[in-house]
DNA sequence: AAAAAGATGCAACAATATTGCATTTTGTGT
DNA sequence: ACACAAAATGCAATATTGTTGCATCTTTTT
């Protein structure tokens, strides 16, 4: 059975032609995805509200989590296992490389704590680390 | 003298009455500040495209710097006197209270390095923590 | 196979961001 | 202080991005 098939079965969606295709994108994505990426695929023709709405549903159901950017875009990428639906642990390093531009979640690198000063009480942390990825140095 | 004005003079830039405006926001605020944060301010009462042109020349001169969100917005925050134009040194931590919304750059808390697998240069990291602030905990 | 629940498309709208150009303001040299 | 050059601003137009309501179609359930 398909990967994309499985893991909208397990998490009780409701399988369509959309799901899945956008499902596939990600799995077969090295990086990140911003919607525009998926929109401009060729391979998907829905609507913009389709899009918006299923990476919306993905990323309640924990099967996507959003990564932090300081351009105005929201990249998505596929959550690993540990994932549940409304708490995410996407706590890994996302690398953006600055020559290609692609982000990468760096799963096996985790992130360091950080004391913070009194009072301050943390619940998730991200980081980003920019620069060039293993593609493109030379 | 004001130091909106010493900050202006110091990087070469024409001091305006908007430049001075917004840069007193800045010096003000507690945390970071998004560009509608600025436009809807009642004190300023300048052209949606001059806060964007304020925003960006202040960016390259290394006056703020930009904030990572999952939000599809840009947050921007005044940078400590480390940074120099076209390189900045934010590499502090931000923190994000998913009660009052407020962004805080804690300058003393420095992000930790990490190690990245090999072929993976690192040249900047961001590092955001989300969490109840000082403020908010009861 | 029918009913219920859910997903999709369309249209309209809202918010956000960008660009070119004319006008005004600021900085510079005298 | 004045005139000129350089830079900033405002306005209009346009592009991009995100949201909502509702009718229609598809999937799931019984």
């Amino acid at each position: 059975m398909e990967q994309s098939l499985i893991i909208l079965k397990k998490n009780g969606l409701s399988v369509t032609g959309g799901r899945k295709k956008i499902l596939d994108l990600f799995l077969d994505a090295q990086g990140a995805l911003a919607h525009s990426d998926i929109e401009k695929n060729t391979s998907v023709s829905f609507d913009r509200v389709t899009v918006y709405r299923t990476l919306q549903t993905f990323t309640d159901n924990g099967i996507i989590h959003q990564i932090p950017t300081t351009d105005n875009t929201i990249l998505y990428a596929l959550c690993k296992d540990k994932c549940e639906a409304g708490h995410h642990h996407d706590e890994h390093v996302h690398f953006i490389c600055v020559d290609c531009d692609k982000t990468i979640c760096m799963d096996e690198v985790t992130v360091p704590d950080v004391k913070l000063p009194k009072g301050f009480n943390p619940i998730q942390t991200a980081m980003i680390v920019k620069g060039i990825c293993n593609d493109c140095r030379n």
